[in-house]
RNA sequence: GCCCCGAUAGCUCAAUUGGAUAGAGCAACGGUCUUCUAAACCGUAGGUUACAGGUUCGAUUCCUGUUCGGGGUACCA
């Protein structure tokens, strides 16, 4: 609706060769300012130099004169807004379209990108933490929008299994294991300390029967850990509907040369430079104020290196559209990457980077601190235990990524049956119980229905939020937030448990109860479409 | 010091590229089940949008400054 307003618009515009780009069409909060409105003419007073309200009226013969049946009424308010009142039939046929459409209702043709996603990423040191949680759902939700658009999507976990990470990990279970076998052994300095390294000391010593190798570096012990790990993390995603189609390791970048490949590129340019043993970045060219080290004296690289490398890979790999998601504190970390790859000549533009805000967790109103290292996190498994995948989804995308998200441990257990994900799945559940009814009651069809027979007010308020499913699609696409799905389902929600508390369905006026009912049908193929975009289930029965 | 994010109802947060009377949920209080699921619906109450300026027809939104939180600012990742 708003898309075909915006295009007569501009249409009018074009026709009085006017150039005006910044004016709004929106739906105005309150509905006696009408189903649409533009502020056009407040914008045009400026260029025109002309009493808005006269510039309003102007327009709206224009609009008379060009538009179709679907606007019944249009109104000039001062200061100088131009309101819409939508027809009747214009929301009515929405019931058509969804049950025609389908999950392709209001989609737009086909985009057919290539999009790469890569989220998570976590370093198989333990066990997922609520933090990882967001970044996973975030990036999978996404990835559902970027899918639902038509675009082929990669989901990707880039790790790091050859850093100093792992050699503690490797050391950690190395020392449980000397434990299990009645030896005094400390963990080391900066070790992992979790239950979990215990269970893998266990598995470790029966699979070698009890044999260990000499050395606590040994990479047998560090591969064997993060094997584990890695399928601990798996089977944790996949809880949550998250499955990542490439796992890309950083040692690979080393075996096979890219980082060596970077570096070359960038002497070869000019961009590196030796001081104090090590190789250095002239990053002060591309805006930063120090210039970064990428070689280490001790011959090992910065973090920034293998980055580079990797994300030189991707653009290499022919995406059209490359999507990080970080956390809150990588935001130092990507400046760096983006001139390395602008200093090899490469066109970053194609990057995204997604930045979340941390997720704090309280238990009895107090903060909870997570380490991986001293394991007194509650993990991602835990939490999902508690709440289950549906909830811990939506929680997750319910608050935008600029925010903090707040997970208070005792509400989400306390919530878990007052909380607003049923309140969606209720309304599903509902529909799908109104059609199971309808059955029951001898009415055995009902597509049949009139749908210029679902005239009440709360029954067009349903229908006027599922016209507006497209527009909150596209605003979910433009900013990359999911956030706005949520609250658009609640709206979706909202509307029709009110439309249920006033109207009942199945009644003895067998035209009326079909009308209803092929409209409850069409709006629960709307709401599932929607849940499904989200990863959360629509359950038929509650 | 510098950089990024935030500050909105008692709490957690919205407000779709600057729009008209700032909205939800939870918590509080009151009402609604003989009828398709009351996990719902209706109503009441709750606000100087952190503070001070500025930009304009119009600011929660943009700009400047201040205060308070969070995260960065490594030859850690």
């Amino acid at each position: 609706m708003i898309a075909y307003i915006q295009s007569l618009l501009s249409e009018i515009l074009r026709d009085m060769s006017l150039e005006l780009s910044d004016f709004t069409v929106e739906h105005p909060s309150n509905p006696e300012f009408g189903d649409v409105s533009t502020n056009i003419a407040l914008k045009l007073a400026h260029v025109l130099k002309k009493n808005p309200l006269l510039i309003a009226e102007d327009l709206r013969k224009e609009i008379e004169a060009r538009q179709e049946s679907i606007i019944k009424k249009i109104e000039c308010v001062p200061p100088g807004f131009i309101n819409f009142f939508v027809a009747d039939e214009f929301y009515q046929s929405m019931v058509e379209r969804l049950i025609n459409e389908g999950s392709n209702f209001m989609k737009p043709t086909r985009e057919g990108k290539k999009v790469q996603i890569e989220f998570v990423s976590a370093n198989p040191t333990g066990p997922l933490t609520i933090g990882h949680g967001r970044q996973a759902v975030l990036g999978d939700t996404i990835a559902r929008i970027f899918e639902w658009y038509g675009n082929d999507v990669t989901r990707e976990y880039y790790f790091n299994n050859a850093g100093r990470q792992m050699q503690r990990l490797g050391e950690s279970v190395y020392a449980r294991c000397k434990q299990l076998l009645g030896e005094e052994y400390p963990i080391p300095e900066g070790g992992y300390e979790g239950e979990y390294i215990k269970e893998i000391a266990q598995e470790y010593l029966k699979e070698k029967k009890n044999v260990l190798p000499k050395n606590p570096l040994d990479e047998d012990i560090i591969n064997f850990a993060a094997d584990r790990i890695f399928s601990m993390i798996r089977e944790t995603l996949k809880r949550l509907g998250v499955i990542h189609d490439v796992f890309t390791n950083e040692r690979d970048l080393y075996t096979e040369g890219k980082i060596d490949e970077v570096l070359s590129i960038l002497r070869k340019k000019g961009y590196l430079y030796d001081k104090d043993g090590a190789i250095w970045f002239k990053a002060t060219l591309f805006g930063a104020e120090k210039d970064r080290v990428f070689v280490k004296r001790s011959g090992e690289p910065t973090y920034r290196l293998p980055d580079i490398a990797y994300h030189r890979e991707k653009l290499l790999r022919g995406f059209d559209v490359i999507i990080d998601i970080f956390g809150a504190d990588h935001h130092a970390t990507y400046p760096d990457v983006k001139a390395g790859l602008e200093a090899m000549g490469y066109d970053t533009s194609k990057i995204i980077v997604l930045l979340h805000q941390f997720v704090t967790l309280t238990r009895d109103g107090k903060l909870v601190k997570m380490s991986t290292r001293k394991a007194n996190f509650v993990t991602l498994d835990e939490l999902i235990d508690l709440v289950g995948p549906d909830v811990v989804r939506y929680f997750y995308l319910i608050r935008s990524m600029d925010a903090h998200l707040n997970f208070d441990l005792e509400l989400a257990q306390k919530e878990s049956d007052e909380n607003p994900v049923f309140y969606l799945q209720y309304a599903h559940a509902r529909m799908s119980n109104i059609l199971k009814h309808s059955q029951q009651k001898g009415i055995d069809y009902y597509l049949d229905g009139d749908i210029h027979l679902l005239s009440e007010p709360e029954t067009l308020d349903v229908l006027k939020v599922a016209a507006e499913f497209g527009e909150v699609m596209e605003v979910c696409r433009r900013t990359l937030e999911p956030m706005h799905l949520t609250t658009y389902l609640q709206k979706l929600a909202t509307t029709f448990h009110k439309f249920y508390a006033t109207h009942r369905v199945v009644t003895d006026d067998l035209l009326l109860s079909k009308a209803r009912l092929k409209m409850v049908y069409a709006i629960k193929t709307l709401l599932a479409e929607a849940l499904g975009i989200l990863g959360v289930t629509a359950p038929d029965v509650m």
